[in-house]
Formats: C-alpha cells, sequence, structure tokens
DNA sequence: TTGAAAGCGCTAACAA
DNA sequence: TTGTTAGCGCTTTCAA
C-alpha cells in the first residue's frame, strides 16, 4: 500500500480513502491511485483490514450434514443474498455432533465470523439463547420454541396436518407416521400436524403406527418393514422427510407391495428427486431456497445493529400431490 | 491478553508463549496463565492471530453448484480432513459462472485464505496453471490436462469403457451415450471410454446416438426422449452420470418402455438416490469421499511448502452392477 | 525461562 | 481535499 501511495505521490491514507469511500477524493487524485494500483497489481490485504475494523465480512452456517440436499438447497439461497452483500460463506459442519456447535460459536466470539445462521439446535436451548442475545444468530429450518432467537421456518404442522387430512379423505383410516428424531424441532412439529389431523377427524392415535429415527433413506426402508410386519397394517404412511418416503416406497416394493395401491405413502420436503419417483412422490415441498434468503437478510439487519421485528418467520410450504398418495388412483 | 497478563503477572509475550508454544514456558507459569485466563474467559483474537502471521488457516472450496450430491460428498470429504488439520472451509459458488472462478483467486493473493480446490475448470487453463504454480491449489474432479496443476479424480475412461464394454457383453449393439458439457475434462474423458469400448468392439460411432447437455434430470429426459424419437433408436443409454440417468429413466416410463426390457440405463457417480430407483440404478461408482480426502490431503502439503511427487492422483472407480443395464435378466 | 519492544498493513480521528 | 499519526492485538526477535 505505501508502494502505490509513493508511486502515486500521496499518502497511505489517500489510498485507502480511494478504496473504501472514493467519493472523500478528488477526482483525479483517484485516477493517479488507481493507476498506481494497476501499475503495481497492488492487493489489498485482508487481513489488516480486518483486523482493523474488526469485521470479516463472513458468516458461518452450522449444518449436520452436507450432503443433504435440503440443507444445500437452503444454503444455496443463503449464498445468495451473502455473495450480493459482500459476505463469505463459511461452513460449520456438525456432523450430528452437539458439542460441536457450540465449538463454532467460538468462532463469534475470536470475531472471525460476523454472524452465524444454525440450521440444527438440538437441546441446550437456554444456551443459544443467551449467545444469540450477544451476537447476530439466525436459526434456519429447526426452531428454539419460545425463545427470543429469530427463526425462519416453514409451517411444518399446517404442512403436515394437510397432508394428513388428505390421506383421511382419501378413506384411509389406518395413516403411520414416520418422524424424524424427536430432539429436533421440526420434527416435533410435523408429528404434531399428523396428530391433530387424527384428531380432528375422529381417528385415535396409535402408538404402534408412529415410528421415530434419524432422516434418512434407510430409517425409511426399516421402518416401513417393520409397519408392514405388523398387525393391522397401516394403508398409508406420512413420513417426516422425502429420503424416509423414497426408502419407505423402496421396501414396500421390496415386500411385493404397491405403492399407492397397497399403501399411499407422503413424503415432506420436495427435494429435486422426488418427482423422478416412481411413483412421483406426494409431498409437503418447503421453499428451501426462499428460506436460506430470507435467514441470511434478517442475518444482515442482525449484523447491522438493528432489531428484528418479529422473532419467528414462517414461509409457507405448498403441498404437491403426485402419484404416491393414490389421489390420481381415485379419478 | 494484556488483561491476562496483568492478572497472571506475566508478560503478554509469555501469554502468547503459552497458547502457541507451551513447551517453552515453564510449568508453573503456564497454570498461572491458564488460571487468568480462565478468569476472564479470554477468547484470542483470530483476527490479529492471522493478521500477524499472515495466515488464516483457512481454504476454500470452489464448487459450480452446492445442490449437486456429488460436490457435497467431495465437499465432506475435504472438510473431514480439514477439520483434523485446523482449517476452515470456506465455500465458492461459481454458479456456472467461469469469471467468478478467477474472482475467488482474488482471495488467494489477498491472504484470505490459505489455500484453494477447485471443483471446476472450464477454459482459461493455462491461466490456471500459471496460478498455480505461485499458490496452493488443488483440482479435485476436473482435470487440467497436461499442465502441472495438482489433481485428484476417478478413472474416467476405464470406468466408462467398463461400463459400455457391459453392454456391448450383455448384446448390446445401438448403445447411445449422453454426455456431460465438453467445457468440463471429465465429460470428455467418459465420452473417451465409450468410444474406445465401441472402437475395440469393432461398433461404428453414430453421431445420432451421441448427445451433450448438463448435468441434469431435465437434461437426461430430454436426451431419452430424443433418442427414442429417432430411428433406429438405442437399446441401451450411458449417461455421463446418475441425474441424467434418473431423468432418462423417467422418460422412459414416460414413453411407456421398460427398463431395462425395452431399453437399459448406465449412469455415473453412484449416488445415493441410485439404488434406491427404480429399476436400482447400474452405475460406475466415484469414491468421492476419498477424493475429496485426498485432495485437501494434498492442499496441506502445499500449504506446508512442500512439493507434491505426482501431478494426477487416480483413485478408482468401482462399476456397480444393479438392475437397470438388464445384467440381471439374462439370468 | 521471561520481558521489552518493534511492527505486521490498514483505517480513522484530527489537523492542515 | 489530503496528510499525519496513532493504534488495532498479536507474535517474535533480541536481550536479560
Amino acid at each position: 500500500m505505501s508502494d502505490v501511495a509513493k508511486l502515486a505521490n500521496v499518502s497511505t491514507a489517500t489510498v485507502s480513502r480511494v478504496l473504501r469511500k472514493p467519493e472523500t477524493v478528488k477526482k483525479a487524485t483517484q485516477e493517479k491511485v488507481f493507476y498506481a494500483i494497476q501499475q503495481l497489481d497492488y492487493q489489498p490485504n485482508m487481513l489488516a483490514r480486518h483486523f482493523r475494523t474488526n469485521k470479516t465480512k463472513s458468516i458461518m452456517v452450522v449444518v449436520p450434514s452436507l450432503t443433504n440436499l435440503v440443507f444445500a438447497a437452503m444454503i444455496d439461497g443463503i449464498d445468495e443474498v451473502a455473495t450480493a452483500a459482500g459476505y463469505q460463506v463459511i461452513f460449520g459442519n456438525t456432523k450430528q455432533n452437539t458439542g460441536k456447535a457450540r465449538e463454532y460459536v467460538a468462532h463469534l466470539k475470536q470475531k472471525q465470523v460476523d454472524g452465524i445462521i444454525l440450521m440444527t439446535v438440538r437441546l441446550e436451548q437456554e444456551a443459544w439463547a443467551e449467545i444469540a442475545n450477544r451476537y447476530p444468530i439466525v436459526l434456519a429450518s429447526d426452531a428454539l420454541v419460545g425463545l427470543k432467537v429469530p427463526t425462519v421456518s416453514t409451517t411444518n404442522i399446517e404442512g403436515a396436518y394437510e397432508a394428513v387430512c388428505h390421506l383421511i379423505q382419501l378413506g384411509h383410516k389406518k395413516i403411520a407416521h414416520v418422524a424424524g428424531l424427536p430432539e429436533i424441532a421440526v420434527s416435533r412439529e410435523r408429528a404434531k400436524g399428523y396428530r391433530l389431523a387424527l384428531e380432528e377427524n375422529g381417528i385415535t392415535f396409535d402408538p404402534a403406527l408412529y415410528l421415530e429415527g434419524e432422516y434418512s433413506i434407510e430409517v425409511g426402508r426399516k421402518s416401513m418393514k417393520k409397519l408392514m410386519s405388523q398387525s393391522p397394517k397401516p394403508t398409508a404412511v406420512f413420513f417426516g422427510n422425502d429420503e424416509m418416503a423414497i426408502g419407505g416406497i423402496k421396501a414396500a416394493k421390496e415386500l411385493g407391495m404397491r405403492v399407492p395401491e397397497d399403501v399411499a405413502v407422503i413424503g415432506f420436503d420436495d427435494i429435486k428427486f422426488a418427482e423422478v419417483m416412481d411413483p412421483p412422490l406426494t409431498t409437503v415441498a418447503q421453499p428451501l431456497h426462499e428460506m436460506g434468503k430470507k435467514a441470511m437478510e434478517i442475518l444482515l439487519t442482525l449484523m447491522n445493529g438493528q432489531k428484528t421485528d418479529q422473532d419467528v418467520y414462517t414461509i409457507k410450504s405448498e403441498f404437491k400431490i403426485r402419484d404416491s398418495c393414490g389421489a390420481y388412483l381415485k379419478n
């Protein structure tokens, strides 16, 4: 930088100004400086800038897994807004490890990132609330019920409710639900929507038709087999997410059952493979990209020192009827 | 830090030493310092450290898309090694935009990251080679043929060759290939393996059975429809990746064709949805996680100032025969 | 084994 | 509109 200043016959302060607040510098001086910058192929040392300004212009996204299309789609939305605002996105992969997430908060304290978007919470809710009080934090997807942490989520309860009501309208009485792990708020909400739908339609909840497990193809597969080995068997299964549902359909076929004729299936998420499944998967679509964008927008206002006007931002899910639920069979 | 020093009755230099090279400090002093750190809940300012040491302990991964399971799996491997070595992983999403990638190199020059792993190259090969000469860069997945840039890849040619030979052994003569975009080295290599297999088996290459397009479900779908609207139709299609193959199977079904009876299909990658497809997709499995790990390991040696002993590290692909190719029909 | 002190490259308050 | 100057928090050399 001092080389540039020397070559342009100005002070380093002026070079800095040209770079950061060009409007405060005379046009002619600007040109001299830019010329010198070009001549020397000068690259500002960002580390010095970050150190000096005590900001890094980067945020961290904490995810439980990278190979999950739901998080990937959300990160895509985050990245879009972050890039536009000049922020870098850094990864924090918890790999289902609760302690890891707290470790990442250290980055915040150590000034390595200006803010954090959490896509998973798990336990220790109060600790998070306290941290959110001191640093810019936004929750996406998962939620901290009742605590004042800005959160972006979709209509999990309503979405699940709508899906299960749809099955009931199609004549199903024995509807199973394979829920995600109860530590995850999203799992609890979808299960709540499921129970609500049963209740409002006068169907009593049957614990034998309610399973829990990790959101994965494998768990969906095993759950379907378990359900079908019982008696009475369900005639429809609402899975907590699409991966599970895809595993469930696979299992049904392995058992020689037809979907939706022998068992109707509905998922949640609408990942890109849902539509190309055979049968195409009926599912509750999460507006993942939008949710990611919104989360980043909120984080930006937070990092800007402003308060958010709400704590929970909910973006509507959309119920997508395809073939796996059997709606098109009846026609 | 000076607070810690004061409380522990030592100099800031000693505090720094305790943190960075504890073996150079007397045990008793160490304890005093640790006690003070704990008392004050001191968090070292990483920005200052980075500035001072001129290193950030972070690397950037440049990907063309986040919602692609292939890259996600590779990043997972990268992250594993990076985390173990104390490095952060930062994202660079090019979104198919060639210029974007070069922009990310500025981060390297500006000291924002210590190294870069590129998962996509596209054109301007010489420029990259030159940059790789000055900074730690590793290519993963894609390749710069003939240039001295450390690269991790899989056996694309051999894998494709094996897949197509398999189809030939099953009796197919009219085998189509839907290749990825030719700008991508991986696409060219797989296409090369395809042509090699035809050639060695005395089948003349038919341009009508060779299509190109983006690696996506939609392109796979359209390509299959295009191929089936021609005459003569292929009896087997080797797709450049799994997403395309999944789209292709979908299209075949939409056309009322059976897979593999009416048309055999093979993909490339072995993403997690390949196995649960109906029929399960025969594919060439890329050791993505391993490739990611290897790429990061190489980058670590590069950032360590050492030279690499080879330029290209190839990790073997594995041909996975499932149902979509029809091998199990013949039995 | 420890302390004193310089300085990394930049920004911003203040002065001119 | 521009220059002077102090200093961000840390590491590291040199001296004790």
